[in-house]
DNA sequence: CAGCAAATTGAAAACGTTTTCACCTAAATC
DNA sequence: GATTTAGGTGAAAACGTTTTCAATTTGCTG
């Protein structure tokens, strides 16, 4: 007995109609008469029949899997929105193929392409630094792709993120109107559009509007991970830093336990202010004062969206801007 | 222009070969001269030639899919499971289709059969109650399943785990031995095995060692999360428990920090052991000590163990326990 | 240089569906 | 009751590969 050899063959010859028939009442279709959809049923619980997805993806050239293309699940950000997008995805019946990136160009080439093989009736991609090879790799295809919390300078994908301008900027606003002179702005690769074109944009308008130069000495450049944070205050502390808006959680996790262990009291000798907010921000004492994203909307929107590129139905608004929010918890003051 | 427009049979056309042969040397397969293979070769890379992966599965029944089935990948624990399945599949030229249960009978149930309709050749499976439907659907495929970081009590399948018995009696003891009379087993659902049968057996053990008669009002069933975690404080001081051990890290987060908030200080009141060793528990002040699990490594094992099972290379032992540790921190004394 | 084994190729049959037509029936129209 | 019309149905052609088997070529052996 092999995996699976009961086919679309079998039950029609069973129940003495042709495939085509059986077919329909598969997949539901209505012309066919109520008896012998029944006497097709019947025979389909009978004999346990499990149409071959394979099989159906060749015929129809549709699989109904989408491919997601994340920098690291391990990451509660990413993670957040890869459960929202598997929620919808399974709302409308898809099936997602998840593969890390590691934010590395090549990898997400190679991972772009095999998803591609695999006839994936859609793609949603998370990271923020696009290759002009990744990109021409993108243009290559006519499959739909969007991306979920990530931002395209060249306006051409569908996409869904927050204002991060905005968001950033008034938070060094609040920031600087509590009396902080030198903010640090903490954060990933600057290379990331999202961190230099957008995140640091925000930053520079709110010094510009409180008449504070931008200082360069206070923009730290990380790799994003809690150890990085952890080991930073020194440079901060170097630079008469008296606040940090960071770019990611576990970063400012990690700012935040470093400054503790200096003795240094958060919030009262340095504010923090965080971007993503994970649940992270709720665990650690003191309790991280965040920019509020709606990380599982965001994915769930994303996935959305593209079900409706797979369909070929109309979107309004390639770029849709989710509200954000700011909540204050325990490190501001 | 569709798709992915260019066939085999283009690139057999071109090359003025026959199919068979164009799939030799995309398959790499040995028996195929030097000179036809280059000749094929030029042509793939000229037309931009893809093998349709569906296609291929079709003609096959190979998929180079593996299902993962998680109660949500949105948990530290599981998500780095995740990250080492998806690393060594990348490694053996698979890709993962992630689903989500929640841990839900019904929908593991649904989703096992959509990865079966799928075809994937194989199946990593976490979760630890596993019902008798669940069962019954397991048992009526051919296709190879792996537990990761799940048991399975009838020994049925293949799994890795660590040795949770001896790992919470070694830490209770521990507890114990620092003078604690009243040690508190705070868990996940017991009816989950992993719970129910081996962490709550390693707690029983360590107290009978001791001599301390077991009180099932120290036990205490919960939902494994953060917020319920918090809440726990009052009920903890009620049974006059001095420390707990506790299934799942986030949930001791929460009892940490809902202890904190009470001014119960830790661990000089009070002491938390957790079992799952995420890098939360380095995050959280104070930091957590804990049962320390090679988790990227369950995740990774029990992949490279599904590869053999695919392949039909033997294996020797279906039970892998891989070491774990006991990671002193700053929550006991 | 005949004879045979090994290496290289191609034709065509799977693989299990969906989908396009054409055909047939039974109901509806006049 | 002849003529449409629409609903049901089936035959067979896709879909794009892999794989089997037989045919052809090539290279050796003596």
């Amino acid at each position: 007995m092999d995996k699976q050899t009961i086919t679309i063959y079998d039950v029609a010859r069973e129940a003495s109609v042709s495939m085509a028939t059986v077919s329909r009442v598969v997949n539901g279709n209505a012309n066919v008469k109520p008896a012998t959809r029944k006497k097709v049923l019947d025979v389909i619980e009978k004999l346990d029949y499990r149409p071959n997805a394979v099989a159906r993806g060749l015929a129809s050239k549709k699989t109904t899997t989408v491919g997601v293309i994340v920098p690291d699940v391990t990451n509660m950000y990413f993670a957040s929105l890869a459960r929202g997008i598997d929620d919808v995805a399974t709302m409308y019946k898809y099936n997602i193929i998840l593969t890390n990136s590691d934010s590395n160009g090549e990898k997400e080439i190679n991972v772009l392409n095999t998803l591609l093989s695999k006839q994936v009736d859609g793609i949603i991609f998370m990271g923020n630094e696009i290759t002009d090879k990744l990109r021409d790799e993108f243009k290559r295809t006519k499959t739909p792709i969007v991306f979920a919390g990530s931002v395209d300078e060249e306006n051409i994908y569908a996409r869904v993120n927050i204002d991060y301008v905005a968001a950033v900027q008034e938070e060094v606003k609040n920031l600087i109107d509590r009396g902080n002179k030198r903010v640090a702005f903490v954060c990933g690769p600057l290379e990331q559009a999202i961190n230099g074109k957008y995140r640091l944009k925000g930053y520079k308008q709110a010094l510009k509007s409180a008449g504070i130069p931008y200082d360069d000495k206070l923009v730290f450049e990380t790799d994003d991970t809690y150890k990085t944070g952890t080991l930073l205050q020194p440079a901060l502390m170097a630079v008469n830093a008296t606040a940090a808006m960071v770019t990611d959680d576990e970063l400012a996790a990690g700012i935040m336990n470093g400054m503790s262990d200096a003795d240094v009291k958060v919030p009262d000798d340095f504010e923090i202010i965080t971007s993503n907010d994970t649940k992270l921000t709720e665990m650690v004492r003191p309790k991280m004062s965040s920019i509020t994203q709606p990380l599982y909307d965001i994915g769930a929107v994303a996935m959305r969206l593209l079900t409706k590129l797979m369909h070929n139905e109309p979107v309004d608004e390639k770029n849709v801007l989710l509200p954000y929010g700011l909540m204050k918890r325990e490190s501001t003051k």
